[in-house]
DNA sequence: ATCCAGGAGGGCC
DNA sequence: GGCCCTCATGGA
């Protein structure tokens, strides 16, 4: 990847294997707004505009510095996805499918916090009103970052926030378990500090957490912590896995994680996400 | 109107 | 342990 200074903003050459739509409307991030390839997203503190331009992508505004201190790692920009979907294509048929469908994706390496909120705030509900109550959240409790656009709020701006303002978020009956997290880091959970234990550390203590359950943890894990080999299983995910590894015949969630463990072991994840885009929305 | 959406807690057995 | 019901909200 090759890339350089680019009037407010940084132009990037030569970069494969990574289209903005694909990796931001696959599911795993909520803030961004826009279409074809032309998006912006709020991450960090900051909204960020994406636009591709046949072969160059250009991010603005940021300097030199943001993009190689923030950026790549955030667009997960530097791995090799060419080999991830070598590999991933050659262990099944229609995950190869998935893979040329929408192999532009990069899973984000996003924010601990707002990651483990967003994903709380995920269950039992639909990604469009997903977005709306972080968008909420977001525009009642964060900083304003530029005119009529805000950050995620940060703990201390969701610890003072009353019950009643973020009831009038609707998140409904995952209020108690925002509150619970809130909660659990008043009490000494640190996000920041798990990101160096093992896996199990992190999901045991996420899992503490009051409706944080195996697979917002998972979430959590994949998205926020690194964590590629977690192979998160939705109601969707468990639909597609019964029907493309299972011969359409049902399977418990234990088994689905033994498959994805044994046939995609430390690129799970990658697998994940793939299936997730391309079969969302499809009828089975 | 009833059902469903990137689930998980609680009660019951 | 597994099974079943429920949780708040809004769009289909």
């Amino acid at each position: 990847m090759r890339y350089k200074k680019y009037k407010n903003g940084v132009k990037v050459f030569d970069i494969n294997d990574f289209d903005i739509k694909q990796t931001l409307e696959c599911g795993q991030c909520f803030r961004f707004l826009g279409e074809k390839n032309n998006y912006f997203i709020i991450a960090h503190g900051k909204k960020l505009n994406i636009k591709r331009d046949d072969n160059k992508i250009f991010f603005w505004p940021c300097s030199i510095d943001e993009f190689e201190n923030t950026w790549i790692n955030y667009f997960d920009l530097e791995r090799n996805y060419a080999e991830i979907k070598k590999i991933l294509a050659q262990k099944n048929k229609i995950l190869a499918e998935a893979i040329n469908f929408c192999g532009g994706i990069r899973i984000l390496n996003q924010e601990k916090f707002e990651t483990l909120i967003s994903f709380i705030i995920s269950q039992n509900n639909n990604i469009p009103r997903i977005k709306k109550i972080i968008e909420k959240m977001s525009r009642e409790f964060g900083n304003e970052i530029e005119k009529n656009y805000f950050a995620f709020p940060n703990f201390s701006q969701l610890e003072n926030a009353s019950e009643e303002k973020l009831m009038n978020c609707k998140m409904g009956f995952r209020l108690n378990y925002v509150l619970d997290a809130l909660d659990k880091i008043k009490n000494g959970l640190d996000l920041e500090s798990l990101k160096n234990r093992e896996t199990e550390i992190i999901k045991k203590n996420l899992m503490s957490i009051k409706g944080v359950g195996d697979k917002v943890s998972d979430c959590v894990l994949l998205f926020a912590y690194g964590r590629r080999e977690i192979f998160p299983i939705d109601t969707w995910i468990k639909k597609v896995s019964q029907k493309i590894f299972f011969g359409d015949k049902d399977a418990d969630i234990k088994r689905i994680h033994e498959f994805a463990k044994n046939n995609f072991g430390d690129l799970a994840g990658y697998a994940q996400q793939y299936l997730f885009y391309y079969f969302r929305g499809k009828k089975f």
